[in-house]
DNA sequence: AAGTGGTCTAGACCACACT
DNA sequence: GTGTGGTCTAGACCACTTC
């Protein structure tokens, strides 16, 4: 959409669903270690605000830095860390620590471009005011919905390989008339059709049961054939339903319907995926947060 | 919308508005410098597919991290750095400019963050196939219109400070009761009428004129008030429209409308500005690129 | 074995905000 | 002036990928 947002800032919208990113881990770690101190766990009470446990294990496969963004994160989740307070200065923190300065600011700038923390030169580091708000509405996909306890189910309307049409062959950059594979699927949520999904995948790149899409979602089943994802665009508009997807969605004709168009790449910008689909205005909105990007 | 990706990872939307985003400047600049190496302009040819011209100018005031950032994301737009090739490896960039190998680690990190680029560890970094198209659609602010040669015009319908409704004093953390703006505009392009804004801003915080609201965006006056815009929560969804929303948009009643209602916070967190909007599904749609943030 | 990115250290000077 | 984050250096060891 060409965010909306001020001319001069690019935009980032996150995901409210902000779990664990496992980063790939080290097994072992021999770095030259702070000789005099002897570190470990340490109760923050020098500087700031801080008045909890911090502390990093070394013999630990992961990161320290990512050690210390996860405590981090978990205080601020859990109020330990109070809304506007100060984190208290890097250095002091990475004295406390038995780290680095730079171990600890890539820690804290993880927090930063999640919009945990907020830094301002000559003040310090502060918690961002949560507005947190756990998502009202429903979510676009089968593990959306299954983490919200929608209780998803997916029926399988059709499923072949075919000749791609032209718009599909732009689409997935192929050309026209290559084989791609055809999924229209209908989705429900506590057995009540909430979306009709249309996609297209270039044939080759993994194998499509039937069986494994009732079971989950698309982006799943591709992450596990180890296709990694790596960016995507999207239109979301709206129109008056067709009699026949009015039929398929328990509406009448004319109701209002999102749709919603998505191409998906890989890392190397290959066209993975192309979906069209339509929601049920009345029961499924999109809901997400954004973050601006300094 | 927990926006539909893998489960495990988070999400970045961004707008491909990717301007410049002018850093803090620094003034001068005198650290430790390499000692034997001349540095300046390096033609690179050692390592990698690089037959670019680079180079950093140490008495500029822009960080030289950004120097480099910017001319890799210029040698890419251009072509210059064709899609997939071998970045070469960091410390041969560094070397053959004269920087420190985390300070080109932070240039680099930079395009990877936008999704320009793709580090893999035993390989390379490599510049991702760009699926970069323009924008097709319509964007949603008055400063995106205009970029997009869309001759917006805005028609201020309301403008007056009042008490906030139970829904509004919600949505902006305020007193039922207190305070608040309302205003109420008609977006238009090319005369022809696009969407209806309805905005509640806390009141204190920016002079809103009509005459500026008229001439621009609202959020170009939020910044040019110093107001840090920080985040938003945002609800995308469609319903049909009024008799009233009809004749406002020139459509006909019970047409399909895209909804928009956004909540956006400073720096601190606080709600500075609820928004409840209305598009014309005829003429606009969403349009936005995801980013999967490992 | 060689080459890459991923992580980490121990310093340093600078710009900015506050008192 | 004092304290903060912003930037930068010159090294180091590690894990992963490819040959």
């Amino acid at each position: 959409m060409a965010l909306t947002w001020q001319a001069r800032k690019a935009l980032s919208i996150v995901c409210q669903d902000n779990r664990t990113s496992p980063l790939p881990a080290n097994r072992t770690r021999d770095y030259a270690r702070p000789v005099s101190k002897p570190a470990g766990q340490v109760e923050g009470r020098t500087a700031g605000n801080a008045s909890l446990q911090l502390g990093v294990d070394r013999s630990s496969p992961v990161p320290l830095y990512y050690q210390l963004s996860r405590q981090l994160e978990e205080a601020i989740e859990q109020g330990k860390l109070a809304p506007g307070s100060l984190l208290g200065n890097e250095i002091d923190l990475a004295g406390r620590l038995g780290l680095s300065r730079p171990t600890v600011r890539q820690a804290i700038q993880s927090l930063v471009d999640k919009g945990l923390l907020v830094r301002r030169r000559g003040v310090g580091t502060q918690v961002v005011h949560s507005q947190v708000k756990r998502p009202l509405e429903l979510s676009s996909l089968y593990d959306d919905l299954e983490t919200a306890g929608q209780r998803p189910a997916t029926h399988v309307l059709h499923n072949t390989v075919e000749p791609a049409s032209a718009e599909v062959a732009a689409m997935l950059g192929l050309a026209e008339g290559a084989d791609v594979h055809r999924i229209e699927r209908l989705r429900l949520a506590h057995d009540e059709p909430m979306a009709y999904l249309r996609n297209h995948l270039p044939v080759g790149l993994l194998p499509l049961e039937t069986a494994d899409l009732e079971a989950t979602g698309l982006y799943k089943l591709m992450r596990n054939a180890s296709v990694t994802l790596h960016s995507a665009r999207q239109s979301i508009g709206a129109r008056a339903a067709t009699a026949q997807e009015a039929a398929r969605l328990s509406e009448s004709e004319g109701a209002p319907v999102l749709t919603m168009a998505r191409t998906t790449f890989d890392d190397m910008g290959r066209a993975v995926e192309y979906g069209s689909h339509i929601y049920r205005a009345s029961r499924y909105s999109f809901e997400f947060q954004l973050l601006v990007r300094g």
